[in-house]
DNA sequence: ATTGACCTTCCAGTAGCTGGAAGCCCCATG
DNA sequence: CATGGGGCTTCCAGCTACTGGAAGGTCAAT
C-alpha cells in the first residue's frame, strides 16, 4: 500500500501521514524506489490516531494511548487517567467559550446594527 | 510611560505589547535612548485589545474593531457583523467540543479504570 | 517517448504569542 | 567613580498540528 491508498482508507491527508512518520508515530518501511509501504498494522495505527485526534486528544496523548494500546501489561486505569485529564481540559475550554459567548451575545443584542456609529460593543471594548 | 508600566496597567505582558507593535496594532514613539514611550492613547488601545482578545476575537478581528472604533463614520452594523461572525465561530467550537465531550465521557464511564488491561476506550479508538 | 498521476524531500507559513540570549541604559549605593 | 541590579532593546527559536508549494524522481499506459 502506498501513501495515497492509506490516505484514502484512513481518511488522513498524505501530508499528515508523513508528518506522523516524522514525529515517530508510525514507521512504514520503504520499498526499493523510496516509497513508503504501509501494511495493515500501519493503517490500523493511523486509523487509531485519526479517531483519537477526532476526540481532541493531543499528539502527545495519542502517543501515550498508542503505547498503552500496544502494551499488554497496561492497566485500564492508565488509559482512563489520560482520558479524564483530556475531559477536564475540554470542560475548561467549553466553560471559557461559554463565558465569552455570554458576554458577546449580550453585547450583540444591545447593538442596533444600523447606519449610526453608536455601538455598545465598541464602548464595552473601550472600557466604557 | 515605559513598557513595564504599560504592561502593569494594561495587564498585557511586555512581550505581547512588543508583538502588537510588530504587527502594527500600536505605534508608540521612541525616546532618545530607544525606549518605547507610551501615551494614554496607546495604553487605551492596548486595553481595548486586551478586552477584545479576552472575548476571543482574532488579531485580525481586533485590527478591524480598532479601526472601526477610530472611524467616526462607522456604522454599528459593521461592528455587529464582525461580532456575529465571531459568535458563530464560538458556537461551532462549543458544538464540536460538546460532541467530543459526549463521546469521551461515555467511554470513560464504560472503563473500569482498574489494574486489568481491558479497556473500552482503547477498543473504541482501535475501531473495535 | 511522452503524458499524467503518483511519490519523494525540503522549506516556509499558519496564530499568537513566549522564552532566552546578548547587550544597552539608568539610578542608587559605597 | 565604579558597581550592581533592574529595565530596556533586538533577534532568533520554539510552541501545536499540520498545510502549501516547489523541485524533482517513479510508474503504468498510450
Amino acid at each position: 500500500m502506498n501513501i495515497g491508498d492509506v490516505s484514502r482508507r484512513s481518511g488522513l491527508p498524505a501530508k499528515t501521514i508523513r508528518y506522523y512518520e516524522d514525529i515517530g508515530l508510525v514507521q512504514p518501511p520503504r520499498s526499493g524506489n523510496g516509497y513508503r509501504t504501509f501494511r495493515e498494522i500501519e493503517l490500523h495505527k493511523l486509523a487509531f490516531l485519526g479517531r483519537a485526534r477526532a476526540l481532541g486528544f493531543t499528539i502527545e496523548d495519542c502517543r501515550t494511548l498508542l503505547a498503552l494500546y500496544e502494551d499488554d501489561g497496561r492497566e485500564s486505569a492508565q488509559v482512563k487517567n489520560v482520558a479524564e485529564g483530556h475531559l477536564r481540559k475540554i470542560d475548561q475550554k467549553i466553560a471559557q467559550l461559554q463565558s465569552m459567548r455570554g458576554t458577546l451575545a449580550h453585547l450583540i443584542e444591545e447593538c442596533a446594527g444600523d447606519h449610526l456609529p453608536d455601538c455598545p460593543i465598541l464602548e464595552d471594548l473601550a472600557g466604557e
